[in-house]
RNA sequence: GUGGGCGUAGCUCAGUUGGUUAGAGCACCUGACUGUGGCUCAGGGGGCCGGGGGUUCAAAUCCCCUCGCUCACCCCA
């Protein structure tokens, strides 16, 4: 096949990357830092499937939202009502949950999840339409330790990382019973400057007003700089469970910073919102957000019970951390970023086709007693096997030839030293486990 | 969906006002006395210069279209 028929069929989907070996390092670090910290903190690691019903993720996202009207990969899947590829994962959780009636036997649980989510949008610099978040659901409590305690998990995370420089962003976005009220008096101020909004804010305010408030044009600013405070609307529940935030991240020493034009994209969200950003990442800076969803569970079937968690971007946050390398100590970095290739200890060298066979089955044998082997598939030269070999760093190199097989010997090649010794084949796997140790 | 930047060997890039068979470094392969690495030296493979059309005696180079990548906007992690 030419080269251009490759190029022209075989590439991976716009918006999708592969990571090629050797290039896995810091996509391990990161999952496996979050996934001791998660579980220190009491959080159990459960699946869901990469696709769900559609109607999940319209009930609980909302409808009037840019994920569900233009973001999602739907299809049909026989005669259901619809299949749909997850554009995120609390709905998931929550539809376990709900789904198994875990509420039941156990209503309190701790879950976290990794994994890959799909949304069909234009890539860009940490932003993929199959993109990968980490994230954690406490579902069954209202209690605001627990607010804190995603803030504080998610923190730990990027501390344990090493990721210098993340802010915390918190604010309240209210309930059911305050929400409402804000909204009307946050309309009421912008109409009557509407002419001083732009154009997608003049949307914005039939679609989901509180999103006026994050808007970065310059002229919206100045028009929401001057609006009311949403803390000043909210109801006493709301307001003490805001409080119980704070305290706790005070006492906890976690910096934060009240934002009262933070807000959210999806509709399940009340109470509590937060965002975890990095300044290397410019206007696009979050790494993790999250916040309380006390109507997800019931809105799908379940019990009335509040639940808080956050979604972590893992692409983002390996930016993040990339753009941070020049802050970091050298220990993080080798952590992170030093390339850690399938490096075998030894490597089988045969003198001639005809050994081959000998090479093989000695590979193999030494596999056996947890040495790692690896040997010339190619039939190549002698010269270019012990090219492969340097290259490979192996600390031997095990050289089978004629000789060595008419006297059930392998001659061994310490490759730093040079040294050779002619061993019986038997005690090779003893000898080499005995020098690796010492090394 | 809208806008900017960019597409030359596997990778990073040169390529002068359009002018013969398109280059470098790295990587890869082979060899330097017949069973052996690193250093050096000598060779070698590999590019329809993203694709299509146009201007011209002549296009990697100029023009148009298209595709792809990338960054930003919308939105979100």
């Amino acid at each position: 096949m030419s080269k251009k028929n490759v190029a022209k069929i075989l590439k991976a989907p716009r918006g999708t990357e592969d990571v090629l070996p050797g290039d896995w390092q810091l996509w391990r670090a990161v999952e496996e830092t979050a996934r001791e910290v998660f579980e220190l903190a009491g959080y159990y690691e459960i699946r869901t499937p990469v696709f769900e019903d559609t109607n999940l993720f319209v009930r609980s996202i909302g409808e009037v939202t840019d994920i569900v009207e233009k973001e999602m990969y739907t299809f049909k899947d026989g005669d259901s009502s619809g299949i749909t590829l997850r554009p995120e994962s609390t709905a998931s959780v929550m539809r376990a949950y709900v789904e198994y009636e875990i509420y039941k036997t156990k209503k309190f649980q701790k879950f976290y999840y990794i994994g890959p989510m799909f949304r069909k949008e234009r890539p860009q610099a940490g932003r993929l339409r199959q993109f990968h978040q980490m994230g954690i659901e406490a579902i069954g409590a209202d209690d605001p330790m627990l607010d804190a305690e995603a803030i504080i998990v998610a923190m730990r995370m990027y501390d344990k990382l090493g990721l210098p420089g993340c802010k915390v962003k918190i604010n309240s976005i209210g309930c059911k019973e305050c929400r409402p009220g804000y909204r009307e008096v946050l309309k009421e101020q912008l109409i009557k400057n509407s002419e001083n909004l732009c154009e997608l804010c003049n949307t914005r305010m039939n679609r989901n007003v509180l999103r006026v408030l994050d808007c970065k044009n310059e002229k919206c600013k100045e028009v929401t700089a001057v609006v009311p405070d949403i803390r000043e609307h909210i109801c006493e529940c709301c307001k003490s469970s805001f409080d119980g935030l704070i305290d706790i991240l005070s006492a906890s020493n976690i910096g934060y910073v009240i934002e009262p034009h933070l807000v959210r994209g999806l509709d399940y969200y009340t109470k509590t919102v937060f965002e975890i950003t990095h300044p290397s990442l410019g206007a696009r800076d979050t790494i993790c957000a999250g916040g309380r969803y006390d109507y997800l569970v019931s809105d799908i079937g379940g019990p009335e019970t509040g639940a808080v968690g956050f979604a972590a971007g893992i692409e983002a946050s390996m930016l993040a951390l990339k753009n941070s390398m020049s802050e970091m100590s050298d220990s993080t970095k080798q952590r992170l970023f030093d390339i850690k290739e399938p490096a075998p200890d030894v490597y089988i060298v045969s003198i001639g086709s005809e050994c081959r066979r000998a090479s093989f089955l000695l590979t193999n044998s030494l596999r056996g007693e947890g040495i790692s082997v690896d040997m010339d598939y190619e039939d190549r030269s002698p010269k270019a096997q012990m090219r492969t070999a340097n290259k490979l760093k192996v600390n031997f190199v095990a050289v089978i030839g004629q000789d060595e097989i008419d006297n059930g010997t392998v001659k061994l090649k310490n490759m730093q030293t040079s040294d050779e010794n002619v061993l019986e084949k038997a005690k090779v796997a003893e000898f080499i486990k005995k020098l690796l140790l010492n090394k």
